[in-house]
DNA sequence: AGGTTTATGCAACGCAGTTGCATAATATTT
DNA sequence: AAATATTATGCAACTGCGTTGCATAAACCT
């Protein structure tokens, strides 16, 4: 575990250091979506919080998370399946919103599916998010 | 117009006020979406900020607006149609986010895909934000 | 182990959104 | 139409999220 995670930030060219080992660790272990506040919270103050905005950020740019808009305005970060390369997102999956557990999950074995556009409109991204209860929580 | 704009907020049980008028008419000019930086923009600061918010709050509380969470984490509005009771927004359409214009715009006319869940998933809503060029900036 | 590079924590700031309260505007009653 | 009751507005202050600059500390390289 330990040495998987810091292979991950190695790969991606970043340096090991205790901060990211603990956030990364949270999202392998976690398999849902992770908020900002919830990270705080999981580290029990432990690091800053602007060490841990930087630190999604790296994450972010280096395409080990992605991030899921939702509707409350909160964003969450999941982790990205490992094919993301660097500054290349392709997180062709729609996102579910448990409104039991309130846990966000990556479906990432539905594809997205198709949309129809009125003429002249031409689409390049879609993001699904669909709410409901999850297989936990029906 | 004026006319109009008195009706529909008398409909709602809202009494009538000058930043109401003037922001129902805003919504009623743009067939677009409007964030709250837009109405403080196009009002000229002629209205308290806190009263943008009360006011954006009150039409949705009534089914006037509806909101449309973006990727970019800024909350924009959009009328409802005129079939949306109070508290009973069925807004079943998705919206389409403008890359050149900036435009958030609902298409009506294009009802929900449907998507199959995984076993013991049990969906309720819907949101789909299509991103791309509109008919205009194409 | 030494020097270099990079990350961290702190303080401070900016901005979005909220709340309480006194005043002003709208609605209601007679 | 005037008086009263209700509701909305504007102001000030506050909270919370996210960002930036900078000095220190930790990680990297050879």
């Amino acid at each position: 575990m330990e040495k998987q995670i810091s292979h991950i930030l190695k790969r991606n060219q970043l340096s090991v250091t205790g901060s990211r080992k603990r956030i990364l660790e949270l999202f392998l272990a976690n398999n849902g979506a992770l908020a900002h506040g919830d990270i705080e919270k999981k580290t029990g103050e432990k690091f800053d919080r602007v060490t841990v905005y930087r630190t999604l950020q790296s994450f972010l740019d280096k395409g080990i998370i992605h991030s899921i808009p939702t509707a409350d305005n909160a964003i969450r970060y999941a982790l990205c399946k490992d094919d993301c390369s660097q500054g290349h997102h392709h997180d062709n999956h729609i996102h579910f919103l448990c409104i039991g557990c309130g846990n966000t999950i990556c479906l990432d074995d539905v594809n997205l599916p198709a949309v129809k556009l009125p003429k002249g409109f031409r689409g390049e991204q879609m993001e699904v998010v669909v709410s409901g209860k999850c297989k936990d929580c029906e």
